[in-house]
DNA sequence: ATAAAAGGTATTATGTTCAGGCCATTAATC
DNA sequence: GATTAATGGCCTGAACATAATACCTTTTAT
């Protein structure tokens, strides 16, 4: 379950002498190095960028479909609109969107790939490996939690709305109703932990993990992955409705691999065939 | 374990009539709601804040300590010096710090409450109590999560790193000394998961939690507290050593109930009476 | 008394964001 | 075909936060 993160054992076990002075530092307040790195903060840029990016690969808006006008998008997100423009440019440089002007103008999520999302990814994915495996890691540890909570907590309305998404799933035939019902399933668990603060953190650990790439079974991917999916949906929501946290948790945590795997093989896609 | 969060269950359970227009949104690709809020950025200022207030609740600068220079911690964080004194500024504002000028000036930690805390606590805390209940929530499930993923991945060393903050810990005599084996307690299970973004997702939850108040067992807090940490911690152990991934998250659910209760009382106190 | 180390203050420069207006483009509408 | 409306593209100026730098004041170690 999850995957092992890359954090190299230390070569040399602690000796006698380490642990008796790790044990005097506790004790005499000694040197403790403060946690303390440099500080790197967001601009309002960044953070919409960032918001749209996810929405887009949460599914909030499909391939094909337009976003808010840039003037709509600066009022219902309080900033400017030059800010707004600025976020939309990043999008358009990493190829998750398309512009299109005049009166039916507006940003466009692409429906395939395009050399700008395969260099992006290349520029982007390659050098943050490492920290992306450990990104994947905790948003499984994450989800798994996020299923224990949601076997212990849920209600009956609770269940309903996930039982929506399993039928719309098994019902969905295009890749905007698979989506759409994954996205309701996932939105359905999460509000059955009932903590707005929960769904916050599965949302901010989306954003970190994806960086704008779509990482849920959308796409041009194997159909196969549709099918593991709606399986596993249906075993994750039988243990949340017989209440076993414990079964919910390692189910969700396996599920979430399905993230991880993708993006390798999205890493792979753009290392071997640099097209689109 | 953990705390029911503050959301008022729907009073009115959703009809068949409900559920298939639920069901028809999802496979319609009806009006979805997108999930974009404004959007709100923290100044370097107030980062370069928060992260010294954690570092104060954490214990890496204890009552009576200085903190580094103000050019130092420019250097560190990698920010100009006026963003360091309005940061220091408002620690100083909430009686977190004492500032000293001169020679061996600098920012130290204050001892003991004043009335500028507690009215801090009054006018921080108290508006924003649900949110901070669904955050003591949230931490909750979070440290459980950690201490689940220790059971599974500790080594030895961190085994043995932990048994050197516990030993601290039981012969701790004094406040600092308390305080130092607790974060070691804490540091040493944290860094068993093996991945550095649990680390900071748990640094992290302690900064949205703590408000810069020290919300660890520390200050004058009933004596009980240190025993009952005490307790729970050795029990903690016994269970990552075990290897029992349950047992673990479960005892880590309920430690991180200190917290809140201690929120609580310190709210308590900041209302009951206003004097320090 | 002197020098060193710290906080306090002021100046200037730079980049980000906001507010507002105007232009260019496109397609729906008359 | 002309009009109009909706959109993105672009520009300016003000406000603000931050960085960089220098210099002053206070305190204490020497």
């Amino acid at each position: 379950m999850c995957n092992v993160p890359g954090v190299p054992p230390d070569a040399t076990p602690p000796t006698t002498d380490d642990l008796s002075r790790m044990l005097n530092q506790v004790l005499d307040g000694a040197p403790r190095p403060a946690a303390l790195g440099p500080v790197r903060v967001h601009s309002v840029a960044t953070e919409v960028a960032d918001r749209l990016m996810t929405a887009v690969a949460t599914g909030d808006y499909l391939p094909g479909e337009r976003l808010p006008g840039e003037r709509e998008l600066a009022s219902i997100l309080d900033v400017s609109r030059a800010t707004v423009r600025e976020a939309i440019g990043r999008l358009q440089a990493v190829g998750i969107v398309e512009i299109k002007r005049g009166r039916t103008g507006g940003a466009y999520v692409r429906t395939s790939w395009t050399e700008a999302t395969a260099s992006a990814v290349r520029r982007t994915l390659l050098p943050r490996w490492p920290e992306l495996e450990q990104l994947f890691d905790l948003r499984c540890l994450v989800e798994g939690m996020v299923a224990r909570a949601a076997a212990l907590r849920r209600t009956e309305e609770d269940l309903a709305a996930m039982r929506v998404a399993l039928d719309g799933y098994a019902r969905a035939r295009t890749l905007g109703e698979e989506q759409a019902a994954d996205a309701a399933f996932h939105a359905a668990v999460l509000a059955s932990t009932g903590n707005p603060k929960i769904v916050e953190l599965s949302r901010d650990m989306l954003t970190r993990v994806s960086l704008g790439f779509p990482v849920e079974p959308y796409g041009e991917d194997d159909p196969e992955d549709y099918q593991r999916a709606l399986i596993e949906h249906r075993k994750i929501y039988e243990a949340i409705e017989a209440g076993d946290a414990e079964q919910a948790g390692s189910l969700a945590e396996e599920h979430f691999t399905l993230t991880s795997d993708m993006m390798r093989a999205m890493l792979g896609r753009a290392q071997g065939r640099p097209s689109g």
